[in-house]
DNA sequence: CTTGACAGGTTCTGAAATGGAACCTACTGT
DNA sequence: ACAGTAGGTTCCATTTCAGAACCTGTCAAG
């Protein structure tokens, strides 16, 4: 399978890889999360090369998730922005975070607190059901095949075993 | 920066991604918490070359993610099954498939549904305040320094512009 | 007892992506 | 006139990847 490919696969996840699914572009969106809009900001706090965080930004912008907008002219400078389908991308980067201050923390802790302005206190990011408000993990989830799918059933799902303990 | 120093960086997304910041590594989580087990199986599906799949599944197993499981002798076969570590990334999972259902779906909807075995009912995930209880974007967030890293504090955050509006 | 099949890999080779450095193009400031 | 700055592009050696063939241990059929 070739990257160009992945943003038509019957998964969602593959068309968010097609995305964002390269170890530079999370960190891209990692500093763009943190105020980071110019080119040569990310070169320093990066250590990308430049080609690849020019091919990488490009590709970004081309997928709706950063704009460009110009912030002075003579010359012309533009700087990057997230647009809303970029913010959206937030539980994303919260939940890898999250994952990582759990199982890849030094002793010295979690490097970033993420304050909640709401209630003012340092929060971790829970996932609950949308529907019922209860917190969900893996084995309270069953996959089932979306309407406009069934007829892919069998090349999307052969297996419905669910991982259990043990 | 090298795909191996990643993980001694001092932020927990680029740990995360140390483990599964590539492409296939999520492809074979996904099929992982479909409950795909064997080398085979994941080949078939993933359109992976055997060797990329075989150093990827060593990758997670050395990571704690995975663990190999016999479930026969003679020739001895193994199975690839998530530990706790590797259960406890659903909700990455699951935060880049819900991204992908409403930012690149087509006209078919989305592929999956998720059902939540509690209440019964199709959910899409809610990421919400852990204190608090309240949901939770891009725009409610503070980041701040964790206490074990101030010492650090201006080579990990320069800058604290949040994303606003427009 | 030879042939074939199967699970689970490893080895080989050419193509693609990456890292590192140099170069280019407007402009501004001294 | 010269240096500096923002934002790239070009070039080349190294690394990684895709695709295919090959290897090993075991069983089952003819």
């Amino acid at each position: 399978m070739r990257w160009e490919e992945l943003d038509q696969e019957p998964c969602s996840l593959a068309r968010t890889l097609a995305v964002v699914g390269d170890r530079w572009t999370l960190l891209i969106l990692r500093d763009c999360f943190l105020g980071v809009r110019r080119f040569d900001e990310f070169e320093k706090r990066l250590g990308v090369t430049r080609h690849v965080l020019a091919d990488r930004l490009k590709k970004l912008v081309s997928h709706g998730v950063l704009k460009k907008m110009p912030y002075q002219q003579k010359p012309l400078r533009e700087e990057y922005r997230l647009t809303e389908k970029g913010l959206d991308l937030h539980t994303v980067v919260l939940s890898l975070v999250s994952w990582g201050d759990r199982h890849m923390a030094d002793e010295r802790g979690s490097p970033v607190v993420h304050v909640h302005k709401g209630c003012g206190r340092a929060m971790r990011p829970l996932t609950v059901c949308s529907e019922c408000g209860e917190p969900v993990g893996a084995r309270d989830i069953r996959v089932e095949i979306g309407d406009g799918w069934k007829a892919l059933e069998e090349s999307l799902l052969p297996l419905h075993r669910l991982p259990q303990k043990g």
